[in-house]
DNA sequence: GCAATCAGGACCCGATTGGTACGGATTGCA
DNA sequence: TGCAATCCGTACCAATCGGGTCCTGATTGC
């Protein structure tokens, strides 16, 4: 379904509940899940992958916790996908990549999706974090207006 | 990883091997799984998938056969990722369809990723099969031609 | 009537993903 | 100095999904 995973989702939602709470201290993991009502244990696991990522710092010890390491704005879309989910490409053979497809002589595809994976890129570059945020979460159904 | 599967990349090599011998006649599946080295079963699945999905024309009996439904440069990519994948959404909840979610009320993210696949829609609504027929299927990639 | 082909479904195996658990390191505070 | 709270890294397990195969019918031409 051309679809990317959970986890970057749950990422975005953490991302925007760390901004709204910024006011230059940290969150907590288990603060942010009870904030965004996921588990515990999947918040901490998004957590460390962004951190990682360097798109969230951690902060250890008694008064720890994670913040944003730059604002949601200069944060593209790209980054977190990238972050959770790999390098952005639709196909298994990234690119021109050699050496990972057994039957790479005869493979009538090679590189031919690259024109779809740069035009993805380029639609998705244009999209930060904060213009997910912006977007109000709760968002009336045409169907469900027009049953009422 | 944002990928797509295989089966729409093996329809990409099989439609545009159906319209290089696209001289009026069909071609079987046995023959085009002979044509792309692909396995002959997986040929006829992806056959049957775009059949259904009207992008291909079967033909039954003795000089029964498969035939493009239209040329190759008025079959957007849209249509054989839809007909294979399903519907282009990122996200399970697809676009702001209610009552699949469990945790529909209190999830925080529902129609947030609407921008994100209208972007990708628009990206590739504009790239036909025929456009990535005519990439050469086999480019050098930079690092074998630094290496060399 | 027979052979060749498409059509539709069921099935199984492997891979990937989502989710969990555990031990260790770091920091603040009493 | 010890303790508690937190992040960090890794390994692990269960469930889902996709790739691939097979079988049985329906249709067509010879």
């Amino acid at each position: 379904m051309l679809r990317l995973s959970k986890l970057t989702d749950y990422a975005v939602v953490v991302l925007t509940r760390l901004e709204e709470a910024e006011d230059g201290g940290v969150l907590t993991a288990p603060g942010l899940a009870a904030a965004t009502g996921l588990g515990e244990p999947t918040v901490a696991k998004v957590l460390k992958i962004l951190s990682h990522a360097g798109l969230v710092e951690g902060r250890r010890g008694a008064a720890g916790g994670y913040r944003l390491a730059r604002p949601l704005a200069e944060m593209p879309l790209t980054d977190v996908i990238a972050a959770i989910d790999g390098p952005i490409a639709l196909t298994a053979c990234v690119d021109n990549s050699i050496g990972l497809c057994d039957a790479e002589a005869t493979c009538p595809v090679r590189g031919r999706w690259d024109p779809v994976n740069d035009a993805i890129r380029r639609a998705l570059s244009g999209i930060s974090i904060a213009d997910l945020a912006r977007v109000p979460a709760i968002v009336p159904h045409p169907d469900v207006v027009a049953a009422e």
